[in-house]
DNA sequence: GCCAACGTTGGC
DNA sequence: GCCAACGTTGGC
């Protein structure tokens, strides 16, 4: 098993969305940043676990975790045209996008900002810090640890 | 809203 | 097959 961050932009879709899904799971899509969906395509595997992120909004943080209940499929959206995500570039036998189903596993009794995150000794080579805009990354056992740890405190 | 880092694209 | 241009991302 495998340990992922996942980023997403709580006014598109937070924890709490995941939360409220039938089932509590919900398809991880929209992907649309190459490195990412490498990542989505090749190494996501179901029973990966998931650090949810929230990004671009006023107090970016780790707020809970997830768990991937469904590997790579071709992300539905890339195919309608009436979706923003849709992409004239991709086809049925060819697809361009990927995307994978997660489960709601816990909310953090306390955020974990980036902030905190960064000057953590602990965490200072996470991907996360070492390289921004990047929606899918692999965590390490112990930043796993690390920012469940924190994020119970 | 600026702009830097990344993988991919596509003209040559 | 090089490499400049492009689209996406996301902290500030």
């Amino acid at each position: 098993m495998k340990y992922w961050l996942f980023k997403s932009e709580p006014d598109e879709y937070s924890i709490d969305d995941l939360a409220a899904e039938r089932g509590q799971v919900g398809r991880w899509d929209g992907i649309r940043n190459y490195q990412a969906r490498n990542f989505l395509r090749d190494a996501v595997e179901e029973g990966d676990a998931v650090l949810y992120y929230h990004s671009a909004c006023k107090v970016p943080a780790v707020v809970g975790t997830a768990e991937v209940v469904r590997a790579a499929y071709a992300d539905p959206a890339q195919f309608d045209p009436e979706c923003k995500y849709f992409d004239p570039k991709a086809s049925g036998d060819k697809p361009r996008w990927y995307c994978v189903d997660i489960r709601f596993a816990s909310r953090f009794a306390r955020p974990v900002p980036l902030a905190e995150i960064k000057q953590n000794p602990a965490l200072a080579e996470m991907v996360l810090v070492k390289q921004g805009r990047l929606s899918i990354q692999p965590v390490t056992a112990r930043e796993w640890k690390t920012l469940v740890e924190l994020g119970e405190m």
